[in-house]
DNA sequence: CGTAATGTAAACAGATCTGTTACCTTTGTC
DNA sequence: GACAAAGGTAACAGATCTGTTTACATTACG
């Protein structure tokens, strides 16, 4: 990838993050990434295909990120769902933390069936069957069932900690988690 | 209230629902409330001061919705508790479902202290508190970290039946809320 | 009926938005 | 050094945004 398009993408999704999208200005985020505008859109035909590219890149980067800390923080599939809690945990504590992009996407495109919504609607899929592939190496009886329950904590702690600018909603959630996979291992 | 504000904010919601803030102009709202610009301003001094109006009227519209269903799905508190979740179902299957209020507008304006935001977090902390009285009704040994639990659950719920389009997150979240309470009350 | 309040319609100001273009500078390569 | 490709600057077009103002119509009520 060139670096200009990783500098306007990077860019992006900082300021898409910290801002919203519809507050976001194309000039914005071509001055902030150190490129004109001319050829920004060269790399990208409209401000859609720009959110769309940033919202795909920091797909792969979070998944990556998430994926990565949870397999360092545990080894067993039983500690490595409730790690999940943990990374968690560790993402609303950083200063930039404006809670999960996609959520916020969809808040702002939740009318149409546009290719941000798909792209938003692809990442919770893939973080749900991560979840899954985890629950699916317990024993218990429904691991399907208990995966989403444990996907809904994630989302719910993710909105909690967003809204009350507080991470200890991974904590609490971390607790319900405990309890949910006990139970069904029971 | 006057007849005009009232048809300005019921309007404001609906818009501002469907399609985000950002992305719904003042002159739209005016046009479909069937007001003036004029006479809007002559109630609201800015868009900001008619999105807190709209966010708080709707706060208790929704507050007064949710928990009459509530009561009046359930008798005692424990049978309450898990009614939050049958009521979320009916809540996310509404055909003009686009998630909650708060948290788009949470995610629309993340970077201010503004009014804005300390309505959403003040409404969030409304229903938290409500969930937490019925939770003080158990016996159980520690209600308020049974209601925060229960929170995030429903939060939760709401998010993805809101990115999946489908209610059935409520029935998810609600097999998950009884498995907690039975787990606090044993 | 007459007056005052209230509302509407529509233009306007000024800012900002997305997207394009003309002109000039830089840069890499032979 | 010559030349072509690429990028930067800055203006522009056209739409849309918030908010104001002017001129006219409606309504309420003594």
């Amino acid at each position: 990838m060139s670096k200009k398009r990783q500098e306007l993408i990077d860019t992006a999704i900082r300021l898409f993050g910290q801002h919203g999208f519809h507050a976001t200005g194309i000039d914005w985020i071509a001055e902030e990434a150190n490129v004109s505008k001319k050829t920004m859109y060269q790399h990208f035909r409209s401000k859609d295909e720009l959110i769309v590219a940033a919202l795909k890149h920091h797909d792969g980067l979070f998944r990556n990120f998430f994926m990565r800390a949870v397999e360092d923080s545990a080894e067993t599939p039983y500690e490595r769902l409730i790690a999940i809690f943990d990374v968690a945990h560790a993402w609303f504590s950083q200063h930039d933390f404006y809670g999960c992009m996609f959520i916020n996407a969809i808040g702002e495109y939740s009318n149409k069936n546009t290719a941000i919504q798909q792209t938003c609607i692809e990442f919770k899929r893939l973080m749900s069957s991560y979840i899954e592939e985890l629950a699916n190496l317990l024993a218990v009886e429904n691991p399907v069932e208990l995966a989403s329950e444990l996907a809904i904590l994630l989302e719910g702690s993710i909105v909690t900690a967003q809204v009350s600018r507080n991470p200890n909603a991974a904590s609490t959630a971390k607790k319900a988690a405990k309890i949910l996979i006990d139970n069904e291992m029971k």
